[in-house]
DNA sequence: TAGATTGTTAATCGATTAACAATC
DNA sequence: TAGATTGTTAATCGATTAACAATC
């Protein structure tokens, strides 16, 4: 019943996603494609499209259910059910995520940081523990995703590591592109390459003024 | 003689950057779109396309050099040239950026942190201003990009007062979407949105293992 | 010159948009 | 029933890949 689903549609889930709890939020019970796309700023067409592909929720002449919705897509994307996450590397952004207060209601529960170096100050609620404990606390705590904050020149061997210990999801931040076998799961976030698409951006729209 | 770029090419160009840069510590000199699409996992055909976009930075015969291309990317994206940021929103991601010493190698400075409660600690470097002070900084320094690490709920203020002091440039880590004069410049980084394709990723495959 | 490799056009593939029949 | 709106196929558009002539 599910079609092959691309990485452009899952893409927009989490959109969806957040525009659904803000509709619910204002009272809303249905909307229709149309009501979505603009809210979205994409196409009706490519709304219903985007649902078809994961077998339609909708009800035609009525539209589609919210709270049905939602539900749908938080099963799709897997975040009806709880992750727990490590973090290694407490420089700036692994401490910041490690104090994020926000994962709890999408199911995401940092269970631990790791770091070399254990002096420093602890986070609310969240271990510091030194690497030289890694293999133990993995082997002793089920972890489904670790987090790679570390470095870029150590990620890659963080990674092998990681994955030696049978964790087979992550979550990287550094920006490198880690070779890992086909059935490990990565999903980068790069900073810096955001930034330098704006940085692009600007660029552009200053040439354009300047013709 | 350039093309029109779409930001599918656009966002190919900081990997293109980053791995090039480990070429050359490596010690190329020169690199064929061959070598270079091994190295980043695509084809060489996209190589010569995403670079013909430009108007074509090789030699025929011979390949392109490593140099020069570094030169071009880093001027198409407009990291050549400074770029000076604030950063809006004092909490976690807001203060681990403020405490990034990695965005000086490519020319971009944070000049500022703001947020409406400046009594918790000083990032070195960085002075933490209040809120109240924003519109006399923003008006005697020079402002680049704005960066709003906010509650969703206020950040669409932000943006908008923001732009209001004729700041046209926001980097938004809020999960929000703007909305605000084509003038202006908005690139979103969502870590959220990541997660959670990140955790769609992992229950296809969990899914597919089910089968 | 012969070999290598780009620049550039053409072919293919995939994603988006349009259209409309199905149906609530 | 008439109107609204989805489900679904077809048409269009854009991005990727293939092919090869140009040229270093």
């Amino acid at each position: 019943m599910i079609k092959h689903v691309s990485l452009a549609v899952v893409k927009r889930l989490p959109r969806y996603y957040r525009n659904l709890l803000h509709l619910r939020k204002q009272g809303f019970l249905k909307v229709s494609s149309g009501k979505l796309a603009e809210v979205m700023d994409i196409t009706a067409s490519q709304v219903r499209q985007d649902f078809y592909a994961f077998g339609g929720f909708g009800q035609q002449g009525y539209g589609y259910d919210v709270d049905k919705l939602i539900t749908n897509i938080a099963n799709i994307l897997g975040i009806d059910e709880k992750h727990r996450l490590i973090i290694i590397g407490a420089g700036n952004i692994g401490r910041a995520l490690a104090g994020y207060q926000g994962f709890a209601k999408d199911n995401f529960e940092v269970i631990a940081l790791f770091d070399i170096n254990v002096n420093q100050p602890d986070i609310a609620g969240v271990p510091l523990l030194s690497m030289t404990e890694l293999d133990d606390f993995v082997n002793n705590n089920e972890v489904d995703i670790a987090v790679i904050t570390t470095q870029s020149k150590v990620a890659a061997d963080i990674a092998h590591k990681i994955v030696s210990l049978k964790i087979k999801n992550i979550w990287n931040f550094a920006p490198v592109d880690l070779d890992v076998d086909e059935d490990v799961v990565v999903e980068n976030i790069s900073m810096s390459e955001s930034l330098y698409v704006l940085s692009y951006k600007i660029n552009q729209y200053k040439k354009s003024k300047d013709e």
